[in-house]
RNA sequence: GGGCGGUUAGCUCAGCGGUAGAGCGUCUCGUUUACACCGAGAGGGUCGGGGGUUCGAUCCCCUCACCGCCCACCA
């Protein structure tokens, strides 16, 4: 006998060992069978699950045994990424914290095996606690981003690039986070709204230049008068930067500045002579109209430098401290306190003008937080412009689909602005840089030392050139945009490219679109012969806190995945992410939530127990087409129709459309309809009957199990487990069952309508119970009144369900209602519940005059529709048809319940 | 500045051209032998505002308002 509730604990650990000592998560060999791939957006190697992972890898699961159960050869492919900024930076964080030395002190090797101490120590946490999520991942094929075949891919890629002159090193200003002192790309730069100034300093004009600098205007805009100025005016946000100015530009429109072109300035503090020149980029509206020109730390500046020939000069050090560039003063001082110093001497020398308060966005390092600096440096990049044309149209033409459809838009956006890629980090944990320099500066980029030393011989004509190693390594990006490929053996020839390539569909956060997804199909296509990595990408929502607040650990408000799997179950945490997945972004998660989907498990579970009570087991060569008591083909109608329904969503994937429909079909259908409708066969005398409802019953439940396992899988397999003893035998465990498939003339709509009276009737009488407050207890007689043959054989064929159901002492038909009986509408009969002793008549009274004014204006609005000529015209016919069916209706029930009221008040 | 979402019952959300739905919460009732992690019943919405198309609009179009997110070179 089953317990009175499932649990879950001592369950999930064993049957997940089971399922992995079985083979089944790997790829079946059955010969034929169509392939369907997922492969995991690896998770960081030293990470542990977060809700948002439980719910992407819900989802890749849920699709992964719905596939595997239909017969297909499905892989889910795990693994780990190194998260080169984000492991690093704990490490080193780990580092300081127990007063070690530095990573500097250390030395680049030593650090690197410090990082691979904690990879061992910390990593694998987060590959076990996707087990316990159930994940049905095929783990002898899992893969690690730096492990030696994807670092060969890595290689591979990169030299390629190189070579088809789609990757190149170049120097140009860089997103620079100081902390980490590396380069980062433009992704990983967060534009942060913050308090800030805009300084205006006024730059001594040279040679004793002085103009006239309009102040006062008419009422056409124009200057009326002027005050002769020896200065020029710019505003700045970034004082410190001014240390390496090398222009003043202006507008060449502008005619303020006009006679000033070509003058020079004398640079406050520096003294060094600069220009004043004309360019497009400086905004007449804006400020003074006049900007400073710093190409060193400015990428507009670095642009307009670049169109003059202005030199750059960078003022500052990696760690954003100004260097000998600068005058001896400031040299060290961090850029923050320069600025201050700048703005203070400005103010005591009297060149400062104006102070203005201003909210601006200033870049920050989405890891280090930080604010990032343009930084000249050499960096490599990839030319993403060119690799993103074949992404873009690949997504155009369909090759690969999103879910939801409008994220394409977002994917096109960036794709068709995209930037040069900068994919080189002064990092040390990652993919170091294939690329070696000859002492000349020469760069051979080979996959290997030795290859580069053979092409450096041939180049230097030298026996042995010295080479020195690019010290950076790639952006994890890099090697993550490789993924769908690399992780199945590329670029070997292996069968599981062959077989699982192109990956089937790829299930994602939108925050990853450009990071990722992109970039994937980037290199995809690219080194897949033009074949895509993914034909679906299915985009996730994000998981919030039930306020609709991002969960993080300075709010508290983090809701740990293993924590509410303990408490409540893997199954209702699994099926409460796959209901809620349907959110266009946002999923609010909130525990009560996860509470009623436990119940729902709970109520499977008790129906089951009550099967298994009533010896509803299988029965061995048992035909469901074959059955003959109505509630029994009502229930393979059901079943049948819920098959579809599920297998449907499941195919989409809409998620939760799936989670609905079995949850109304468990919950709202099998329990709370057929088992009660079973109960009277199943303790009564008819033993033909009673066989035939037992095996449905237990066919039934079979299905559901089978429906619900890719969304359950815990307690389905436990329950198809506790079921293997009885009845016909079990071939094997439930993950390998295959998929129901029900012919669809199972659906009986005889039987459907007959049962549908019967529900709709006992609901009648139930509501109409609690109206006039007829006692639980109490068993009334109910009068049927005027019933055709169909009712009548209805009624004759249903007394006892609808007896116990209703709570009825007897259903007859009769000429009449008996005094006092309260009526209600059953088709086209009435029924009469003798209630006499229990109603207030006042109440009767007002109950049947609120129902009839109801009905009222159905029949006015239903005949003004009808009334209406262009109605009858252009609607389609059923339309019509639908109405004038509810007109008629409306009448007939309409003149039942007056009839009633009449007599009522002929009593009364 | 550009773009993308959203606005439907107290809450969280479905529905997306033919009489407004679910779950949770609320209220009332219930110890009927699967289940109180339960059962029965009830109340609750002018589908953000305004235009338009249509026989008919929560659903399509336009517009406004508010909320959220993404992108954008910091004068």
């Amino acid at each position: 006998m089953l317990e009175k509730t499932f649990d879950p604990k001592s369950v999930e650990p064993r049957l997940y060992a089971a399922w992995e000592a079985s083979g089944a998560f790997k790829p079946s060999q059955a010969p034929g069978a169509e392939a369907f791939t997922i492969v995991i957006p690896p998770p960081n190697v030293t990470g542990s699950l977060h809700i948002g992972h439980a719910l992407n890898n819900t989802l890749q699961d849920v699709l992964t045994r719905f596939h595997r159960m239909r017969g297909k050869s499905a892989l889910w492919l795990p693994g780990t990424d190194h998260a080169g900024i984000a492991t690093q930076m704990v490490v080193e964080r780990q580092l300081a914290a127990a007063g070690n030395i530095g990573r500097r002190e250390m030395g680049r090797e030593a650090f690197v095996e410090k990082v691979w101490e904690w990879k061992a120590e910390s990593g694998g946490a987060i590959t076990h606690q996707l087990r316990r999520l159930g994940a049905s991942c095929d783990w002898s094929r899992e893969r690690f981003t730096l492990d030696e075949g994807l670092s060969a891919a890595v290689r591979k890629v990169f030299v390629q690039l190189y070579k088809q002159n789609l990757l190149y090193r170049d120097k140009r200003l860089v997103n620079w986070d100081p902390q980490f002192q590396t380069a980062i790309s433009d992704l990983e730069v967060e534009q942060r709204e913050v308090d800030g100034h805009y300084w205006h300093f006024a730059y001594p004009l040279a040679d004793g230049v002085t103009f006239q600098y309009p102040v006062v205007f008419d009422d056409e805009g124009k200057a009326t008068e002027f005050e002769t100025r020896d200065f020029i005016v710019v505003a700045t946000t970034r004082p410190e930067t001014m240390l390496g100015d090398t222009a003043v530009a202006v507008h060449p429109a502008d005619e303020r500045y006009r006679d000033l072109v070509g003058k020079d300035v004398i640079l406050p503090i520096v003294g060094r002579r600069i220009p004043i020149v004309a360019d497009d980029y400086a905004d007449p509206t804006k400020g003074s109209g006049a900007v400073k020109i710093t190409p060193a730390h400015d990428f507009n500046d670095f642009g307009v430098g670049k169109r003059h020939g202005l030199p750059a000069i960078n003022v500052l050090t990696p760690d954003a401290r100004l260097n000998e560039n600068a005058p001896a003063e400031y040299q060290n001082l961090d850029r923050f306190v320069a600025r201050k110093a700048i703005v203070a001497r400005a103010e005591d020398e009297g060149w400062l003008r104006e102070i203005e308060k201003t909210r601006h966005m200033v870049p920050h390092g989405d890891r280090s937080g930080v604010v990032i600096e343009p930084y000249l440096t050499d960096q490599w990049y990839v030319d993403a412009k060119t690799l993103a044309q074949p992404a873009l149209k690949a997504v155009e033409e369909g090759a690969t689909v999103f879910e939801p459809k409008h994220w394409e838009k977002t994917y096109f956006e960036w794709l068709r602005n995209i930037e040069p890629w900068c994919v080189s980090r002064q990092l040390w944990w990652g993919h170091r840089i294939p690329a070696w320099f000859g002492p000349d500066g020469h760069i051979f980029v080979e996959e290997t030392e030795e290859e580069a030393l053979a092409a450096a011989i041939l180049h230097y004509g030298d026996e042995a050139p010295v080479l020195k190693r690019d010290e950076d390594v790639l952006d994890t990006w890099f090697s993550s945009a490789l993924w769908p490929f690399s992780t199945l053996g590329w670029p070997e020839k292996t069968d599981d490219l062959a077989r699982f390539y192109p990956t089937s569909t790829l299930v994602t956060g939108f925050d990853i679109i450009f990071f990722w997804v992109a970039r994937m199909m980037m290199m995809g296509i690219h080194f897949m012969d033009g074949q895509v990595p993914f034909r679906q990408v299915f985009i996730n929502a994000l998981v919030r806190d039930e306020k609709g607040a991002k969960m993080s650990k300075s709010k508290g408000n983090v809701m740990d995945p293993l924590v509410l799997i303990d408490e409540l179950g893997c199954d209702a945490v699994r099926f409460t992410l796959t209901a809620m997945s349907g959110q266009a972004r946002d999923i609010k998660l909130s525990k009560q939530r996860i509470e009623g989907y436990r119940n729902f498990g709970t109520k499977l579970w008790n129906a089951s127990r009550f099967a298994q009570m009533n010896e509803c087991v299988r029965v061995e060569g048992f035909d469901p087409g074959s059955v003959k008591q109505p509630i029994n083909k009502w229930i393979r109608g059901e079943t049948v129709k819920t098959v579809a329904e599920v297998t449907r969503a499941l195919e989409a994937p809409a998620f939760s459309d799936a989670a609905d429909a079995l949850y109304r079909f468990i919950w709202n259908v099998f329990c709370d309809w057929y088992v009660e409708l079973a109960k009277p066969i199943l303790n009564g005398d008819d033993a033909e009957a009673k066989a035939e409802t037992r095996a449905t019953a237990a066919w039934a439940l079979d299905v559901i199990l089978k429906l619900l396992h890719p969304v359950m899988p815990f307690i389905t397999e436990e329950l198809w487990d506790k079921t293997a003893e009885f009845g016909a035998p079990r071939e094997g465990m439930l993950i390998v069952e295959p998929w129901p498939d029900l012919p669809a003339s199972w659906i009986d709509a005889d039987a459907e309508a007959e049962i549908g009276w019967l529900v709709d009737t006992v609901g009648e009488i139930r509501s109409l119970r609690k109206e006039v407050n007829v006692p639980p207890a109490a068993k009334p007689p109910l009068s049927v009144i005027g019933a055709g043959a169909e009712t009548k054989a209805r009624l004759a064929r249903h007394r006892d369900l609808l007896l116990s159901l209703a709570r009825l002492d007897s259903a007859r038909e009769a000429e009449a209602a008996p005094a006092g009986a309260v009526p209600f509408v059953m088709g086209e009969a009435t029924g009469a519940l003798a209630v006499a002793e229990f109603i207030d008549l006042a109440a009767e009274k007002a109950r049947l005059i609120k129902e009839i004014a109801a009905l009222d204006s159905e029949i006015e609005k239903t005949t003004k529709k009808l009334n209406n000529p262009d109605f009858l015209a252009r609607a389609k016919e059923e339309v019509v048809e639908e109405n004038r069916e509810r007109l008629a209706d409306a009448e007939a029930a309409k003149t039942k319940l007056e009839a009633a009221l009449a007599r009522l008040e002929a009593v009364g």
